[in-house]
DNA sequence: TTTGTAGTTAAACACTGTTCAATTACATTT
DNA sequence: AAATGTAATTGAACAGTGTTTAACTACAAA
């Protein structure tokens, strides 16, 4: 028959568009300010049209944070390349960063919005399944630091945490503006610098 | 005649009516889902009259920030007390830490939610003046640890940044419920494990 | 008592997310 | 080819939102 895979296939089609629309108006005016109906309209469809596809406006913001977090799995994995693990810790802090700058609105939706994990606990999914997997990744490549002997004297689990913290931290304040309060001339540098000052602990620790 | 003082009392008064019941209200179910309406509910005025005591629902937000920044600085200031600016500096990490966990919603308002800077922008004020006092007072204190010879080799601004960064990002990845990726066992100590590991790094450093 | 003004109001406007009965399109069966 | 059944699509409706405004009220000053 192929009949019903088609029309399987048709469906796939306009989810894609729907996300595509989404994530188009979302990066352009934001989450908030992007209604369903602006979805609707650059689709071409009726606004009803779109809870055939996702179930509210959370499941499609879900459904593409979930995206980012392949995009920068996708980045990450590069360091494979290289064999010490502090070069490798210190590439995913760049990596990180990096992404954050360049995605701020990706990165915002991944990190820093509250939404997806709201609808992780509504829809009582596990867990933060892409979160966690970066996380891993990042305790990974800290343990083979410390099998190396590095950061004696400290906890995986707590340093992993403080890490992440330090590099979100910088990323958050510079999306959301904060970073203005640093002096002038430095603004447009001071995340560059602050990693820079953060690999140079990380190396002395 | 005395009269237009009174008036203008009376004014004050409602105008602190508006902001104390939007802060119960923002604080008791989020900014977002607190309407004007709500509020005026509470205070069992009309939608209409908050109009004339704030410009929009961002006036309102921004005034509640403001106050917050006062009770933070007021913390903050308990530190003098702390002879060695090394004390000073850690102290000041645990009370910023503790009053982001303490007031989650606060914080959310001062240091993740856009808004406010938005505002700032839009009635082109110079600054994010109390974020930028708040910031001067750790540059000073690091400053401080500085003559006495700690964090050698690092540079005053971008490590000050890269300090409020690390403590931010514990707090508002504790916010926005992201600790949620760490083992179960540790997810409710994680925030004073890392900081806790992060004194350590500052006292070696 | 009249006048002027500041404060307050209800109604209206243009939106929002979401639901749902009605309609359309179309593959399958007769 | 016509009738049937089903899935996709629609537009209207609902209950809410922030904000504006014309009308009304209260009240001090003249």
């Amino acid at each position: 028959m192929g009949v019903a895979e088609r029309k399987e296939r048709e469906k796939e089609v306009l989810r894609e568009q729907i996300l595509t629309a989404a994530k188009t108006l979302f990066l352009e005016k934001g989450v908030e300010k992007t209604s369903i109906r602006n979805i609707a309209d650059l689709i071409e469809y009726s606004p009803g049209s779109i809870y055939h596809y996702f179930k509210d406006k959370d499941e499609i913001f879900y459904a593409l944070h979930q995206g980012g977090f392949q995009q920068l799995m996708a980045k990450m994995l590069v360091i494979n390349d290289l064999s010490h693990p502090m070069d490798r810790l210190k590439a995913m802090g760049s990596i990180y960063v990096h992404f954050g700058l360049e995605n701020p609105d990706m990165y915002d939706l991944m990190f820093i919005k509250e939404a997806p994990l709201d609808h992780v606990a509504r829809t009582k999914a596990l867990q933060w399944n892409e979160g966690e997997a970066t996380f891993k990744f990042l305790r990974s490549t800290l343990r083979e630091c410390m099998e190396q002997g590095h950061f004696q004297g400290h906890e995986e689990e707590a340093l992993s945490f403080l890490i992440w913290s330090t590099v979100h931290g910088m990323v958050s304040l510079n999306i959301r503006r904060r970073c203005e309060v640093v002096l002038a001339d430095r603004q447009d540098t001071i995340v560059k610098d602050g990693l820079d000052s953060f690999f140079t602990i990380l190396d002395r620790l």
